[in-house]
DNA sequence: CTGTTAGCGCTTTCAT
DNA sequence: ATGAAAGCGCTAACAG
């Protein structure tokens, strides 16, 4: 039924060690038994059994992928940067939503650990002391990709959130803005967006800045409670924590008869496809999605391989993408 | 170092087949003994190792999900569904992209079936006889996702797209247009688009009919071609094939000078969240994309289990939205 | 350069 | 209701 190395063996007329030799080139194997080989497998259409190869040596060659909802555009962006590189070198993808819950979060590490990953990229909202626990008990190589680890124990691939803010900031200043609101989620939500915060409010006086705190970030349930605070704040000048967000403010701003960029500029961060098909386009700090995953992917390899690594902690530039709507 | 089943029947004083009994439930085992079990793999805080139990009962519970891109806010809202009900049933999921590439997805069949995957989850724009080979040789339980298979070989869970391309086309001769634009991709591309045009095509006269075929379905693309034809064939309704390319159009027709609803009547295929954020806000035939995933997934347990299955085509129904853009 | 022999950690008969 | 033992298909020493 199921053709096996033994049976390659027989095939071949060698042993099963020299066909694992020749599958994996883990040792010289002498051209023409080699080439017997070869000829067997493709006689019988032998392909190894990964499973039993994993329980053998140890490795899988799966990483397992933690992430908060894959259906987020920033999300599946960086996935599909993983799932690229993973290819690249010949590891498979095990991919779970953990909605950001803690507790789903740290029993996915313990389920990623029962199928034996080979490592782990791990993606949410807030790194807590539970999951680092988790990490250590899993002993799972762990690179985090685009969260913050303040304490810089893992490994982890990011931007400068702090400076993005700052950037952000700066950038409506530099257009003259004076009143400016930042559009972002309640604090606690997201670290990222708690960094970015810092930074816009360490350029802008408090007198000038308001603080729209959301609970929720999607645009639907945005707009109208970014509307009524502007209604009573007018500001002239935005910044949003997303895409969505910005998207948003910039239908509040419209709905309150106002235009944008000339009453009211509008600067988001994200850069997802969104951001290019709206009119006016979304000026942005743009995000390196696919390079959070390509590059959080890479690490890790080079973690698995224990090849050397210049810095574990690897921070990726941003830019100030200008569009229509400032 | 790691513990194993024959670690916690020491500590229980059980044999190890009694150990795997009380973790699978596949035979009963005696309160107290099945207690002292419990404690030891408490105490030991031991986890099973999932390859060596894949290897051992030939099923891995992880199931292969093999996707165009993931990247593309269709496809990662059906991967959401998918993941929800495979984490339901206790199954995990090995996802790849495969760009569409022929070879490509034939030869992931093939890495799946390595990894002994229990069952397939396939999403591709055009099924062709080698992947029903691939299938077929692999052996694999197969479902085929949001992907036609005119010849219904293969179970799979679809919306009836003729129909849908009759719906679209009926909603906008109901509301008065008479010359109408269907954009799509060129045929051969995506067998959906294909057949949605067939439905278009079977309610609006050849004369009243402008077909606009596009090479490349992204907006950026899309909008300056789609402008172009419009400016010589004044159209008063367009059946666009994706959100993307409704928005594209819209766009365009916008650019011309041209108001939408007013001059002309807009509608799209698939409800991504895209159509909600704009405005006008498009007006849709819905597809559950969700469900796609998630009925798939649903579908695919009950063949793994042998469950009795009512359909294996399942046809999940559409719906047309009305919104601003019409 | 190639073969022999143990396992890897579990499930699953087959006994008892 | 429980235990003993034989694999699952492969890798990895260890010999030679």
């Amino acid at each position: 039924m199921t053709v096996t190395i033994y049976d390659v063996a027989r095939e071949a007329k060698v042993s099963m060690a020299t066909v694992s030799r020749v599958l994996n080139g883990t040792a010289v194997v002498k051209d023409d038994t080699k080439q017997r080989v070869l000829d067997a497998i493709a006689r019988l259409g032998y392909r190894p059994n990964a499973v039993a190869r994993g329980l053998a040596s140890k490795k899988t060659r799966t990483i397992g992928v933690i992430v908060p909802d894959v259906s987020a555009a920033f999300v599946a962006e960086v996935v599909r940067g993983i799932e690229d590189i993973a290819a690249m070198y010949d590891y498979h993808i095990m991919l779970t939503n953990s909605d950001a819950q803690v507790s789903r979060e740290v029993n996915l590490v313990g389920t990623m650990w029962e199928h034996q990953v080979d490592g782990l990229i791990y993606m949410t909202n807030r790194l807590r002391k539970e999951h680092v626990q988790a990490f250590e008990q899993a002993q799972i190589p762990v690179v985090l990709c685009a969260t913050e680890d303040p304490e810089r124990r893992i490994p982890s691939v990011n931007i400068d959130n702090r400076q993005a803010g700052r950037d952000a900031a700066s950038y409506l200043l530099s257009r003259g803005c004076r009143r400016i609101a930042y559009v972002t989620l309640i604090p606690g939500t997201s670290v990222l967006a708690d960094r970015r915060g810092i930074g816009v409010e360490s350029c802008i006086p408090d007198e000038q800045l308001l603080r729209i705190e959301l609970r929720d970030g999607r645009y639907e349930t945005a707009l109208p409670l970014i509307k009524d605070l502007l209604r009573d704040n007018r500001v002239d000048g935005i910044v949003a924590a997303s895409d969505e967000l910005g998207l948003a403010s910039i239908h509040a701003v419209q709905d309150l008869g106002l235009s944008v960029p000339a009453d009211v500029k509008v600067i988001a961060f994200d850069n997802t496809r969104l951001a290019t098909m709206v009119r006016p386009e979304l000026t942005v700090i743009a995000q390196p999605m696919y390079d959070f995953g390509a590059v959080s992917m890479r690490l890790l390899t080079k973690l698995l391989n224990e090849e050397p690594v210049d810095d574990y902690t690897v921070t990726l530039s941003h830019n100030v993408v200008e569009r229509g709507s400032t």
